[in-house]
DNA sequence: AACAGTACTTAGCAGGCGCTGC
DNA sequence: GCAGCGCCTGCTAAGTACTGTT
């Protein structure tokens, strides 16, 4: 979708400053690409390579049967793989062990069958597990990262320099999908020049492939944005080394994606009129269509591409939901109507809520579910590719991902407005956008793992907060003496000391306010994931309005690299910015 | 219409770094 | 100066969406 024209030059429309963000004048001022084209000119050094491997010293061993083995250099890089997965879950599962020893036999000397049967925890001696966790020096390693970070890390795009996101290879290990991924444990090769394809000008300094090596192909692809890529041998898909998140190119894509959810935003009501009236369609494959778009809108589930079985974690989305991924309860907990789900989606994280739905929907799923087994697809007649066509007809560049970020950015300012008090502390308002955030991460269903040392740490925090009620009592205290010395003694030293004695009071006081306010924002966010929000959903220009009009230092909300990322907010927003 | 292929965004996790409190 | 811990960053898997081919 090209960006609307409505776009104004980014940062700021009409600001008469010539210099934009950065102090850098002709950022902003390049003539339109044509349709498709995303940059005139594209120069960089190719990926870094990770190192060959290193053999291990001569004592460290692995074991067979009892006995110390010595494997030859490809063997040996394997093993050390799965060493140093030893302590994690994974190598636990059966999957991951023989989808491991599968790989491993094929480039084993051995070629044993009783392979198989050994326990691969027996394989390993201390002393290797030992060495592998062995860290070498730090400072060196620092330098040596920052020298590649220079070499590699940058490129240069219509004549400006811009970060470069992943410019290094992946190395080569173990796969580890999320999940019950059936090809958990298999071999990542390593990758070498002869996988990669260059893509940069054609009048530019096309980079060197390492000594010895040659690339897959260069070519001088304008239309795309990635610098390299080369094929993963687990799902045969496509890598690219794209550009970082602060780059100009990566920055206008986003301002773009949510002005398109800003375009919604003015369309929706008309959509939910249509999507309503289109459960009563004679048409089955329309009415699933808009129960599917009312889950999408009302729940923000995700589109919910078709998967190919077997090839990956069994999960799904909005579309591809089966019969047993839902319950209908006519009432329940007092509410009718209810709709139970339970499915794992992205990454495996589960989806579970119950959600009292309008009477059409409930009825229609009655119907979708009518002859089924648990197993079948729910929408049946439904593909993301049919709903979006329809989207896309309601509104140009309308998409199912599209009401997730519509959804979430709207959601954060209503929140907002309601949650904000202006006479709260900074601190009593940053619990407010927290809030609000969390009420975004909630529907979004962003979840992380309880951190392990959560307990504790909440612990630490409650007897911190006991400690200074007491401090604030004391203080209280001191207050109430001084002030009966005063009354007796009308020294004017005394009533210096009422003033001294109250100004410690408050101190102390919004100091417990404060360890107050951190307490409950810990407990509300132990199973919550802020960030992907942060990061994907929520129109930093919200964000960036909000910290203006109550006076926030914006580093309370977005970190360096987060500021980096929404630069083009940053100096686009004023405080009356409305998504 | 099905399907494979491509390009891009979105996602949680691990490990390291730097800050805080002693 | 040091330990512990929380935040940040890098990593790469896993989605969405669209295109071209059969």
């Amino acid at each position: 979708v090209p960006a609307p024209s409505v776009f104004p030059a980014w940062p700021r429309p009409g600001s008469g400053c010539s210099r934009g963000f950065l102090g850098v004048c002709s950022r902003w001022e390049e003539e339109k690409k044509e349709d498709g084209v995303k940059w005139m000119q594209l120069e960089h050094r190719g990926p870094y390579f990770v190192p060959p491997y290193e053999p291990l010293p001569e004592d460290v061993r692995f074991y067979y049967e009892g006995k110390p083995l010595k494997l030859s250099l490809a063997t040996e890089e394997i093993a050390t793989f799965y060493a140093k997965m030893l302590d994690h879950e994974y190598t636990s599962k059966e999957i991951f062990q023989n989808n491991f020893f599968h790989d491993w036999r094929k480039v084993l000397s051995l070629g044993k069958s009783s392979w198989m049967l050994i326990s691969p925890r027996l394989c390993f001696s201390d002393g290797y597990r030992w060495w592998i966790l062995q860290t070498a020096p730090k400072s060196k390693l620092k330098e040596e990262a920052n020298k590649i970070q220079e070499e590699y890390g940058y490129c240069i795009l219509d004549g400006h320099r811009e970060k470069i996101g992943n410019f290094k290879t992946e190395p080569p290990g173990l796969f580890r999908g999320r999940g019950e991924h059936p090809k958990m444990g298999m071999l990542k090769k390593r990758i070498m020049p002869e996988d990669v394809i260059i893509n940069c000008s054609r009048d530019s300094k096309i980079p060197e492939p390492p000594e010895g090596h040659k690339w897959k192909e260069v070519r001088f692809d304008n239309t795309v944005t990635w610098l390299a890529s080369w094929t993963e041998n687990i799902q045969n898909t496509l890598k690219y080394i794209m550009l970082n998140p602060s780059s100009k190119l990566k920055g206008e894509k986003d301002w773009q994606k949510y002005e398109v959810a800003r375009r919604l935003k003015g369309v929706v009501h008309k959509i939910r009129a249509q999507y309503r009236k289109d459960w009563k369609s004679k048409e089955i494959k329309t009415r699933q269509r808009a129960v599917a778009l009312y889950f999408i809108d009302k729940l923000a589930l995700r589109a919910g591409n078709e998967k190919e079985e077997g090839e990956t974690a069994d999960t799904v989305g909005c579309c591809s939901l089966r019969v047993e991924h839902i319950q209908l309860h006519a009432q329940l907990d007092g509410q009718e109507h209810v709709v139970e789900f339970d499915f794992l989606g992205k990454d495996s994280i589960r989806y579970y809520n119950k959600v009292s739905v309008e009477k059409p929907v409930f009825q229609n799923l009655k119907l979708f579910m009518k002859n089924k087994d648990p197993t079948d697809d729910l929408f049946d007649q439904l593909t993301t590719n049919f709903l979006n066509k329809h989207l896309q007809h309601l509104m140009d560049g309308l998409t199912a991902k599209v009401f997730r970020t519509y959804n979430a950015s709207i959601t954060l300012q209503e929140q907002l407005k309601a949650l904000t008090n202006p006479e709260d502390s900074v601190a009593g308002k940053l619990l407010s956008y927290n809030r609000a955030n969390r009420a975004v991460a909630i529907l979004c269903n962003h979840q992380r793992s309880i951190p392990k040392t959560f307990a504790r740490s909440m612990q630490v925090l409650q007897e911190k907060i006991e400690a200074k009620k007491k401090q604030v009592e004391e203080a209280q205290e001191e207050v109430k003496k001084a002030e009966e010395e005063f009354k007796d003694t009308k020294d004017p030293k005394a009533k210096a000391n009422v003033e001294k004695k109250q100004q410690l009071l408050k101190r102390l006081e919004e100091q417990l306010a404060k360890l107050n306010v951190q307490a409950t924002d810990k407990e509300e966010n132990k199973q919550i994931a802020l960030g992907t929000s942060k990061l994907n959903y929520l129109d930093p220009r919200i964000s960036v309005a909000w910290c203006k009009k109550f006076g926030i230092p914006i580093e309370k909300i977005y970190n360096k690299t987060q500021r980096e990322k929404f630069a083009w907010a940053i100096a686009m927003a004023g405080e009356d910015f409305e998504f």
